[in-house]
RNA sequence: GGAGGGGUUCCCGAGUGGCCAAAGGGGCCGGACUGUAAAUCCGUUGUCGACGACUUCGAAGGUUCGAAUCCUUCCCCCUCCA
């Protein structure tokens, strides 16, 4: 008898379940059983938003059971509506087979797809593709009651908004019918996800009863849960930045970057992320948060970014930050190599502005919003503050210069 | 298909011929204070060869000395009716 439930649910990773008693017998049940977690290839990289549900996925994996990843290409060519005020953009085919095969790679990363008891990647392409449409209706369409499926919350905003497509309608059958397949196929029981997911997720519950029912079959176990949508303290969605979402793609938000918004986030999110990141047991959780709220942060933004990066990535991480908040600099700062012909006439040296630098470098936007950055004070070049828009200073090929924007912008920028 | 309402700068939302690069709020960004946090306060928030110039108010034309504001056509959205 294990205590797997309690575990999962004292760090903060329940939030709703079809059948709760149930689901705590199954998790804590020393009896393995199949789950599975769907994730829909609507970018080339995961967030932290998925990154939440991999979590719970390696928790259960960890304890003995099996675990199966869906990779939606086909959920992906319709498109989830739960919770979205517009329609998403519909992807190309192409697209979507590249995003499958990119969330797939990342993905392992995460969950162990080897060893004793490794994970099964599927993708729900394999047995939507050949679905005849009017099979599909006959087969699965029929248990749908739409007057039901409007009231669902998940479809609260779009009804409002205006505009829900029958094809979104058609998303929730997909992925109720992706978990009746999984359970047919692989004896898959409990079927895992965020809150969002908590709509489609019933529906593939109550479908697999009804077509068990129809069929006159024995009763399968069809059972969900949900993990809580990671919001801050202060009630914003957790893992926007101004870029938009924190991936976990390196090529799209840097390592330092990602350390930083963990290092930057506001005290009350410092306990929530240990319990939710980190394996860190409770009792030292808080026991380092009360100590020095400063010092959990930090170790809360290594230990992270450890996870998702690699124990050498966050040391160098950490490293980078240390070095740049102390005034110093650091190789790992990020590094923007500028031709000296776009800057000045000049082909050997010269002075050039520093606002064109700031531009070009994308530090600033604009050469606009360069002048406007010194202006306030916000610039610095080499340790050394810039007092007027107009300022200029010296280059020549292979100068290296560390420009700083703000507290917390730094890019070194060397001149070819 | 019919009738009405509407599309404004990142978002919401004023503006109905010059005083409009466009009120106000949010967000973002910068500064101060701090702990690379929060809260608070201040400032900024189209672009550029920068006290001036250029380009913006769904799209394209037109009227006018002058248009986000008036006219024409088109595109899109919403509400009610069918």
């Amino acid at each position: 008898m294990k205590n797997l439930f309690e575990t999962l649910k004292a760090r903060g990773y329940v939030y709703q379940l079809t059948h709760e008693d149930e689901i705590r017998g199954l998790l804590n049940s020393d009896e393995p059983f199949t789950f599975y977690l769907g994730i829909d290839p609507t970018a080339d990289s995961l967030h932290i938003g998925h990154f939440f549900a991999l979590m719970v996925f390696r928790y259960l994996q960890d304890a003995g059971n099996k675990g199966i990843l869906l990779v939606g290409g086909a959920t992906g060519m319709v498109g989830d509506p739960s919770g979205k005020t517009d329609m998403r953009q519909m992807m190309s085919k192409e697209q979507v087979a590249h995003n499958v095969a990119e969330v797939t790679e990342i993905a392992k990363r995460f969950i162990n797809t080897s060893g004793e008891n490794p994970a099964i990647i599927v993708n729900n392409a394999e047995w939507m593709d050949g679905y005849d449409y009017i099979s599909f209706l006959r087969d699965v369409g029929i248990h749908f009651n739409v007057n039901t499926m409007l009231q669902a919350e998940a479809y609260a905003k779009r009804i409002d908004e205006g505009g829900l497509t029958f094809m979104e309608m058609g998303y929730m059958l997909m992925q109720a019918y992706d978990f009746v397949h999984l359970n047919r196929k692989y004896g898959c029981t409990l079927q895992i996800g965020g809150s969002d997911q908590w709509g489609n997720i019933v529906a593939g519950v109550n479908l697999g009863r009804k077509l068990d029912f129809a069929a006159g079959t024995a009763r399968q176990t069809f059972f969900g849960m949900t993990n809580p949508l990671l919001m801050t303290a202060d009630g914003k969605k957790m893992g926007k930045t101004e870029k938009g979402a924190l991936w976990v793609a390196k090529d799209r938000t840097s390592t330092y970057d990602f350390y930083q918004y963990f290092y930057n986030v506001g005290d009350g999110d410092v306990v929530t992320l240990l319990k939710l990141f980190t394996k860190l047991p409770l009792d030292e959780i808080d026991e380092l948060v009360f100590a020095d709220i400063v010092a959990a942060k930090k170790r809360m933004a290594f230990e992270i970014t450890k996870l998702v990066h690699g124990e050498e990535e966050a040391q160098s991480a950490a490293e980078a930050a240390k070095a740049m908040f102390s005034g110093g600099v650091s190789e790992d700062a990020p590094l923007a190599e500028l031709e000296l012909k776009q800057l000045c006439e000049d082909s050997s040296s010269g002075e050039v502005p520093v606002a064109s630098l700031l531009a070009a470098s994308g530090m600033a936007s604009s050469k606009s919003e360069a002048r406007r950055l010194i202006s306030q004070g916000g610039v610095q070049i080499n340790g050394e503050k810039i007092e007027s828009p107009d300022s200029v200073v010296g280059v020549a090929a292979g100068v290296e210069l560390v420009a700083r924007v703000g507290k917390k912008k730094y890019m070194r920028i060397l001149i070819k």
